[in-house]
DNA sequence: CCCCATTACGTAGCACGTAACAATG
DNA sequence: CATTGTTACGTGCTACGTAATGGGG
């Protein structure tokens, strides 16, 4: 049994058992790659694969648990391989991160753009998917690190540590003069803290809870909102539905820009993260804060435990969550048990987008 | 890099970083294990040994890190092999299992026999150590199982599950005559009770419990028990330090016959698992059921989560400890706080010796 | 002076690529 | 007929064993 083999049977079943795509792309030819399949198979004295024919038709039971053992195992390998990077001083390297649609919100571009300032030599790549695919990305060593709302379920896989990373309020967005700002008092104060000379600032912080705001008004518009495989949007629905409340989701986008271009077409009110909302650019909206509407969504850094970090990744956690510092983490890792990683966060106060 | 390379240095780490030594156990030559260690630190561009001239010295910080991963990967390329081997159909197979000094009392060498006539196509291995060196064992994948005490400390060791498996509980054993015998009324009816004609039925229930007998009392004789670095024998000495007695250990042996040869040239009195006493052949010791003194030690199976087991080694756990099935123990695997392990077996009444 | 590790060197094996062939839709 | 997987074959690398050499305690 060699690396090679478990790495060409594990890219075989990435690529729905097409050898010759599994040569391709791991640069080698389709006769060499079947046939080490063939020896390897031969070597064990199981199938790993089902044929009808020459082609492959489906995976074996005891192929399915080899190549889930085959990918730790390659894991492993590539842990070695990072560990020898990092203790050789190397600053090259590079840095996979899963994201869950729209789950990264501001701060993972943000996060993004003074890492490369700061390690312009690591290789970064930024891959977004349901909470489900980022999650297995994660597992499986394709992600070094995931991020994704702790709501997010886990199949199965105590090996993945999540670790609260940032929180996130949402508001809704109204095209001014909208009759659901009418409604409410707050409004003449908002117009007013839009224009404020410290956009950023004021983006943050001036907006005050308009506390009138209720679901029921909401409900009572079509709504425009983040489309239905984010994790966000499941909250968000279930926050109506515990009302008995079944709003008109008039449009759906995948991010805040997509929003509020639909918002501004007059199609209906937008709910979107808190940040979304930029004082300058936005003056044609409103902005209410719904911060006491809907329960605060924490989005989660996760990684496999066990796995090997390079500096840098503790780095680049860090950029997205100051209180996650490399100590922080190592320590999350070392808690086994739920209760003891949630003790280890209790009193953390988490930044806010 | 490849994974002889990865077993070169670990066997080498594993034989004092004698590389003769490593090349010996695994069969080849010292040239070609030197040589792929240096090759691998090349290909790595980091040291993984420390060297004094020729003469490796130590483990670098990067080797350390290195060559525990590697044993996660050497551990991953076993466990294929024995997948294919399982879902092959084949019988062949080899189970190792470390067990505490005495921690496997009479119902680890019963489970062997059994065992070995269920499977005697599986070459079994039984390895006793200390409780650490177990946990280490069965954490590094040198053995299948372990079997320590439940209050074995795991350091670092989530990867770890374990399993309640028996439960143990303690008896005095003195010779017949023993001041200590004269002074309880319990000591006629235990005589009649030695001659029985089912001898293994009176061992396991006819002995009841010496009511009168007391921590104080025993602690006036001198003690025949278990060598220190047994598990059991820690929480017996913390029975005595709690009533702030400290007894003379006179005699210290590795198992119960060596404690009852002790006992027998009257050095003193024997503090052993009830088990230990055989109605039979022990006709001239009489056995003090100590049950209400001592709190029950509790035995584990512990082995790694996520570790891949034969079919055969669910058979053997399930010897050791009938409430152990495969489902119970698969089930085990898929908790991962030790909260919810607990749960699990908190209704089970464990096998008693 | 023994033990241990490295260097030198020859060989066998094998992983891989190219090219031709077979099967399947 | 295009796509996909297998067979055939040659080559270059390399892992390994044997033998000889160099340092330490």
């Amino acid at each position: 049994m060699k690396l090679q083999q478990l790495r060409y049977i594990c890219e075989v079943e990435s690529r729905a058992l097409n050898i010759t795509a599994a040569a391709r792309a791991l640069f080698t030819s389709q006769p060499g790659l079947g046939k080490q399949i063939r020896m390897l198979e031969d070597e064990l004295g199981v199938a790993i694969f089902t044929r009808n024919g020459r082609q492959l038709t489906g995976v074996t039971p005891a192929g399915r648990a080899i190549i889930k053992t085959a990918r730790e195992v390659l894991r492993g390998a590539g842990d070695i391989k990072a560990m020898a990077r990092e203790f050789g001083g190397e600053r090259e390297g590079r840095l996979s991160v899963a994201a869950a649609y729209g789950e990264g919100g501001p701060a993972l571009p943000e996060a993004v753009r003074v890492f490369r300032q700061c390690h312009p030599e690591v290789e970064m790549r930024v891959r977004e998917g349901s909470p489900r695919q980022v999650l297995t990305m994660a597992a499986e060593g394709a992600a070094d690190l995931a991020i994704a709302t702790q709501s997010a379920v886990l199949d199965s896989s105590s090996e993945l540590v999540r670790l609260p990373c940032r929180r996130r309020e949402y508001c809704i967005l109204a095209l001014r003069g909208h009759p659901l700002l009418q409604s409410l008092q707050s409004v003449g104060r908002m117009q007013e803290r839009a224009q404020d000379p410290a956009p950023e600032r004021a983006g943050e912080q001036a907006q005050e809870p308009a506390e009138g705001l209720t679901l029921e008004a909401i409900a009572q518009h079509p709504i425009i909102t983040y489309a239905p495989d984010f994790g966000a949007r499941a909250q968000l629905d279930a926050v109506f539905a515990e009302r008995g409340l079944a709003p008109t989701v008039a449009f759906t986008a995948a991010d805040e820009a997509g929003i509020k271009a639909y918002v501004r077409l007059g199609a209906g009110i937008g709910i979107a993260a808190k940040a979304a909302y930029d004082p300058a650019a936005d003056r044609d909206l409103a902005r209410l804060d719904a911060g006491h509407l809907f329960a605060q969504v924490v989005s989660c850094v996760v990684c496999r435990r066990g796995g090997f970090l390079r500096g840098y990744m503790y780095d680049f956690i860090e950029l997205l969550a100051p209180h996650l510092s490399r100590d922080v983490v190592e320590e999350a890792f070392r808690r086994s048990s739920k209760a003891e990683l949630d003790a280890l966060f209790a009193g953390v106060e988490l930044p806010t987008d």
